[in-house]
DNA sequence: TAATTTAAATGTACGGCTTTCAAGTGGAGT
DNA sequence: ACTCCACTTGAAAGCCGTACATTTAAATTA
């Protein structure tokens, strides 16, 4: 009967569509994004996103590469020693993720053709080639730093533990039996985990760069 | 007019259902595997996995589980140091994750009450306050660890890429001109990262061991 | 200015999904 | 023999992503 038309102004747009699809995934996961949901949210009808972009997947495509623009890369810039320049971006990049951490599962399939996601992945292979690594070394270290970075984000180490002392029985598991604890400090574990593991790939990678000197 | 009676035997066994499922998941991902189809793969309707499991979540997390079963922990049991039986643990760890990637998602939610997730993070807690570390250092490496490992089987680093050399202009990435080649030397690459990476991190460990030895 | 193309939103619809439920029937226990 | 329970079923409810034709306004071109 009465299809509505084309409106004077547009109802939506890209970027509002990835932003209050941030949003959403930041409030209820990314499980409560369904089109229907992420048009309601915008005011809109469910066919109506598909204007704007192809798929759905797409749209979390986007909104984790706004994600990824949100990490520090300035430490690359100028000179500073590579120790130090990898350090704060690791430190930066799990930021951003949990700020997100909903959308770590889209971002962990890796940067693909995402703009902000390549040009981190530019950015620390530059530096370390640029910092005297050899170029396989470069991609060996831009590989771990997200192995450990993405592994960090993506479920809470702390947080996988039931905060239920009745599930650890002594009998099974002798050793845990202040496991569920861990559920009421995640984040002070997950950070102290996260520094430690940091500080020691560091310093075993220093150890790899001096032989890498001395031979070269 | 006929619904079909109780079997002679029943066609359906816990155990059953999830190997079926593992080999779904594996052969074709997790986005795969629905009840229909789980059920199709099994000679049977979709509802009948319900008398079994209550949720298909369920059935994942089990078979998530048996995975986690697949990690060797006997480099725990006899008075082995720390550090060759945490390297020995992690490439183990990482190879069970490697025969099954698609599963790896789910392995990421934690232990919660999964007995198989829960031995293993019992074995390597309990070894390391064993070998010396204080519980709360003990604390951080089984979720560091867990980080990387994690981190290096969620998603291939190279096969993030994508194997389309236009992808990569110069002008936008200028370090990623080598790019698109990683998608064809994946597994050597994620290997070498993951050797590079769990070296670093067991040598500067290992630093922090002696100083920690040494204050006590 | 008039004609034409394109853009933005819509309603409807298809086929899939997980899960619930009552119903049917064979096996086990008394 | 009778009851109860285990197991499977078809049907259906309520989601989901998205293809499609339709409507109208804006933008473009003649």
């Amino acid at each position: 009967m009465c299809a509505m038309a084309r409106p004077r102004k547009p109802l939506l747009s890209t970027d509002r569509i990835v932003e209050t699809a941030r949003a959403l995934v930041d409030a209820e996961g990314l499980a409560a994004v369904s089109t229907r949901r992420l048009a309601a949210e915008l005011g809109v009808s469910g066919p109506s996103l598909y204007n704007h972009f192809r798929t759905k997947d797409e749209i979390l495509e986007a909104v984790a590469d706004s994600v990824s623009g949100q990490v520090d890369l300035t430490m690359f810039e100028d000179g500073r020693d590579w120790r130090t320049a990898l350090h704060d971006w690791a430190v930066s990049y799990r930021a951003a993720l949990r700020d997100h951490p909903n959308i770590v599962p889209v971002l962990a399939r890796g940067p693909g053709r995402r703009p902000a996601g390549l040009r981190l992945a530019d950015a620390v292979y530059g530096a370390m080639v640029e910092a005297g690594w050899p170029p396989a070394q470069a991609t060996s270290i831009g590989a771990l730093m997200r192995y450990f970075v993405m592994g960090s984000a993506l479920g809470s180490f702390a947080g996988g533990f039931v905060d239920d002392a009745s599930a650890y029985d002594p009998a099974d598991y002798p050793h845990l039996q202040q496991a569920h604890r861990l559920a009421e400090q995640q984040e002070k574990i997950d950070e102290r985990a996260f520094e430690t593991g940091l500080t020691a790939l560091l310093d075993g990678l220093a150890r790899q760069y001096e032989q890498v000197r001395r031979t070269a």
